[in-house]
DNA sequence: TGTACATCAGTGAACGCGCGTTCACTGATGTAC
DNA sequence: TGTACATCAGTGAACGCGCGTTCACTGATGTAC
């Protein structure tokens, strides 16, 4: 049956909520985002909210469930493409994920910045949802394996150890290696738009000369992944 | 002259009210640091603090000047060794550096973290303080280059543009190049310590897995910057 | 199409809380003679 | 060595503020006959 008129203005209510959170995260930090806040900003009172989120912690798990969702959105996007070289594939799931971030500090903030004060995820539902982007950065990876194009390494059994968990946590049954390259690979990604995020880098943020750098360092690191 | 009793009194208060705080920003996180909780803490009333600090802003800038300060000390205290191998030294600042995050959990979120709510660092003071710990990873590479063993890459103009700004914020006179190395050599440094700090790479962190892991990933990246 | 009732969205007042900061004060510590 | 005074550390009460959350309520929207 399709929605009725309430259900559907219900559904607009709680994503304008949630939009209006991700400007005041935007704006102020995630540790900043208040119901009351919120409730100002779309002229409305405080105790409104509860009728949409049964708390403010509620809320904010929406927003990260969210935010993970869209970024692996986003990283999938990046690879409907027709473009068959490995080189540049991964090329451009990494700058789709250095687009998302500029374009999404809410959720990147929510995502990868400190954790909300006396707020605790629950278990169970925000682990999978990250486990899902970067999953998209495995596919990306994996189908250079598949066409043995890609530089494994040897490991450890302390290294063994560590990437284990990740086998379930992602549903991956490929080669440790693999995984190991994805999470090598999205950790120098992360640390770059990290610290560009932050100002690091910059400190009047012109977007487009970091964009250089970012791009040059990506394309060095793919270059040094792919054998041939 | 030599400080009085009441100074010495004076500085070793400053000091506790400092390390009170930074307690309470490992426990709950920079946002939530209080003087009222720190005071309570340390068994005062809060107005007291204002004895040693004209308000919370205040205080919040001595602690980021501090923590670049010890970061920049332990990079350095990293070089303070009879090896004389470039690979080994490189790669005992990469280390220090995640040992410091390790170690200094307040600290690093207070550089690094996601900035706190309605502060503003003044300009001139935290600035000069953050180009310090960067200088540090400069010197590192810039004994390698002196060396003549430092592979150098070709920058592209919009990479010379960006880059030349921080000529003059670390006083560096040597090439672009050894800056772009130690900023990228950074970057990827940064992303493994935050995502390992932020609980990205392992549910149970486990460190000394995790710390395989980094070492692997530091060596072959200290490889690829050698010419030999 | 009209009426009676149930469901739901949103209000406004109130709660207890913790926050940064001010102010007038008390008592202890240091200094000058 | 002793006294008078200045300096400083810390207190306790109070300020205004914003917060999450509860509660009883009003009106509007939907449903059943």
């Amino acid at each position: 049956m399709s929605p009725t008129r309430r259900e559907r203005v219900r559904a607009e209510t709680i994503d304008e909520i949630k939009e209006t959170a991700r400007m005041q995260i935007s704006k102020n930090g995630a540790a900043a985002l208040s119901l009351r806040g919120i409730a100002a900003e779309m002229g409305m009172t405080a105790p409104a909210l509860y009728r949409y989120f049964d708390s403010r912690d509620d809320l904010v798990t929406a927003l990260i469930v969210d935010a993970y969702k869209s970024l692996a959105a986003a990283l999938a996007a990046s690879q409907e493409t027709e473009e068959e070289s490995h080189d540049k594939r991964i090329m451009a799931s990494a700058c789709a994920y250095r687009a998302w971030a500029l374009t999404h500090r809410a959720e990147y903030s929510l995502i990868f910045g400190t954790p909300i004060p006396n707020y605790h995820a629950p278990v169970g539902i925000t682990g999978p949802a990250a486990a899902q982007s970067l999953i998209e950065l495995i596919r990306v990876l994996d189908a250079v394996y598949q066409d043995g194009l890609l530089t494994l390494n040897e490991l450890s059994p302390a290294l063994i150890k560590m990437l284990e968990p990740w086998v379930e946590k992602l549903g991956y049954t490929g080669p440790l290696s693999v995984i190991q390259l994805a999470l090598t690979n999205w950790a120098k990604i992360h640390g770059l738009v990290s610290l560009e995020l932050n100002g690091h880098l910059s400190d009047v943020p012109e977007e487009v000369n970091i964009g250089s750098f970012f791009e040059k360092e990506i394309c060095s690191l793919v270059e040094r992944m792919l054998t041939d």
